[in-house]
RNA sequence: GCCGCCGUAGCUCAGCCUGGUAGAGCGCCCGGCUGUUAACCGGAUGGUCGACGGUUCAAAUCCGUCCGGCGGCGCCA
């Protein structure tokens, strides 16, 4: 008797089908002579039926009193029918084992607060939504890996303990690094990254990120996940182009191999499926005139807040492109345009339906004195950052790249309305437990 | 760093304004029910009202301080 994953069930691949699953039971409904188990494993979640007289009356009490979380080996047959929750149901013809957990499993089927499902995070995360959450994180890095692999770009990783800023503004989280006291967690790859392409050419990293911010908004964590992009011989525009590539892949494969995971958190396939590369494109001054028929004044030169990314997003229906952003918004490696040397080379990708940015990236400064005065002008110790100015002097070309938020990614995806669900253990200015 | 809200049974909350012996629903436990969908029905159990201090004959309720949490701004992916 075959051993078969729910999935496999619920894709249809048994149907008639004598099989035997093995999970754990995270609801349990009786009506006297029958009792209807809910049952997860690693793939999905099934219901199984269990008529009174299908097997001994003393294995049936004994299931009709087992605590959710037990964990099931049960054999049956696979059933269509409509009264079931995911359209297929097994038939128990055997109660192969039981494995009873203790009573007073904290999580009902009830209402929760927020702060109670985040004490007990490491029992939430089994919930179904959760699963089906955990599942499309996982699709999103399968398919970003493999369509990198695919375009020929090598996958390589940086230092998690830093020296220098590489972001001015943001936030440290300094740590005690053998008693030194200068020693950082990182932000971002950027710095390395830009040393890591005159070896390996076209790279990426998937990499934690972290950012001391005391953010309390519903987009930030002070732990998240990079996934980003650097290479040689490319300008603003081809770095867009890998962009678009990039998210529409992760979107058909998310929405090909996970429709019913989509489905059950409220974003319909076909949503993601019609995505086609190139994105839409405007610049900054574009967009500062979108926000101005809509009434809200921006400052030329001044950087977008959530008042202004938020409103903007509305006029999209796919992700977007925000490009040409002024110099002194953006980070100080980012390249001036020769053409307009008050605008930068600098591009963000921003996700429709108010999510918002999801890519931040753009071309680099590849000459040494202009880096050098970026530097300065920025108030940055130029000792700090004397290797990196290093590799303008041997070989330098031009380059560019950006960075991915996985978790902002996955957050627009799911149609989540907090990003702490896109990651299991989120990490934010309040919670480091559990 | 700033603004706002919340802490009462295992959970979700009412009670607080207008001070007077602690409430509901759900869960757990017991019983019933042969198609349930957050199943339902009956019964039982369950609380130093976040902590400390103050006012008062009397504080969950009024005042102060602290702790914890949530939402938002700024900043960013």
């Amino acid at each position: 008797m075959p051993l078969v994953d729910i999935a496999s069930i619920l894709d249809g691949e048994h149907d008639g089908e004598e099989v035997t699953i093995r999970g754990w039971m995270y609801n349990h409904r009786s009506s006297g002579g029958i009792q209807f188990l809910m049952v997860r494993d690693g793939s999905g979640v099934i219901q199984c039926t269990l008529p009174r007289d299908r097997v001994p009356e003393e294995t049936y009490k004994r299931v009709e009193k087992l605590p959710l979380e037990s964990v099931v080996e049960l054999r049956g047959v696979v059933k269509v029918d409509e009264r079931a929750p995911n359209g297929r149901e097994l038939s128990i013809t055997e109660v192969v084992n039981l494995w009873e957990a203790q009573p007073g499993y904290p999580i009902t089927r009830k209402r929760h607060g927020v702060e109670f499902l985040l004490d007990h995070r490491h029992l939430y995360i089994r919930d179904p939504k959760m699963q089906a959450i955990l599942r499309i994180r996982s699709k999103v890095l399968e398919a970003a890996r493999d369509w990198l692999r695919e375009h020929g770009y090598t996958e390589t990783h940086s230092p998690s303990f830093i020296t220098a800023a590489c972001e001015g503004g943001a936030t440290l989280f300094s740590v005690d690094y053998f008693g030194r006291k200068d020693v950082y967690l990182t932000q971002s790859w950027q710095l390395y990254a830009e040393a890591l392409i005159y070896t390996l050419g076209k790279i990426y990293t998937i990499a934690p990120s972290f950012r001391a911010e005391k953010s309390r908004t519903r987009r930030h964590l002070a732990e998240y996940w990079h996934l980003e992009v650097e290479e040689p011989w490319t300008d603003l525009w081809g770095i867009m182009k890998v962009g678009d590539e990039l998210v529409t892949h992760i979107c058909h494969r998310v929405a090909e191999e996970m429709p019913r995971e989509l489905k059950s958190l409220g974003r319909d396939p076909k949503e993601l499926l019609r995505l086609e590369p190139p994105y839409p494109r405007i610049t900054y001054d574009e967009a500062l005139e979108i926000l101005r028929k809509d009434g809200i004044e921006l400052e030329w030169g001044d950087d977008f807040g959530w008042r202004e990314e938020e409103p903007l997003t509305r006029h999209f229906d796919t992700p977007f492109w925000v490009t040409h952003f002024p110099i002194g918004v953006k980070a100080f490696y980012h390249k001036p345009d020769p053409k307009r040397p008050e605008v930068t080379l600098s591009a963000d990708m921003l996700a429709p339906e108010g999510y918002g940015e999801i890519i931040g990236g753009g071309q680099r400064i590849d000459d040494y004195d202009e880096l050098l005065t970026r530097i300065v002008e920025e108030g940055l110790n130029p000792e700090d950052y004397s290797w990196y100015l290093d590799l303008r002097k041997w070989g330098s070309v031009p380059h560019s790249g950006f960075g991915l938020g996985v978790e902002r990614l996955i957050m627009w995806i799911c149609h989540l309305d907090h990003i702490r669900d896109a990651i299991p253990f989120p990490r934010d200015v309040r919670r480091v437990f559990p």
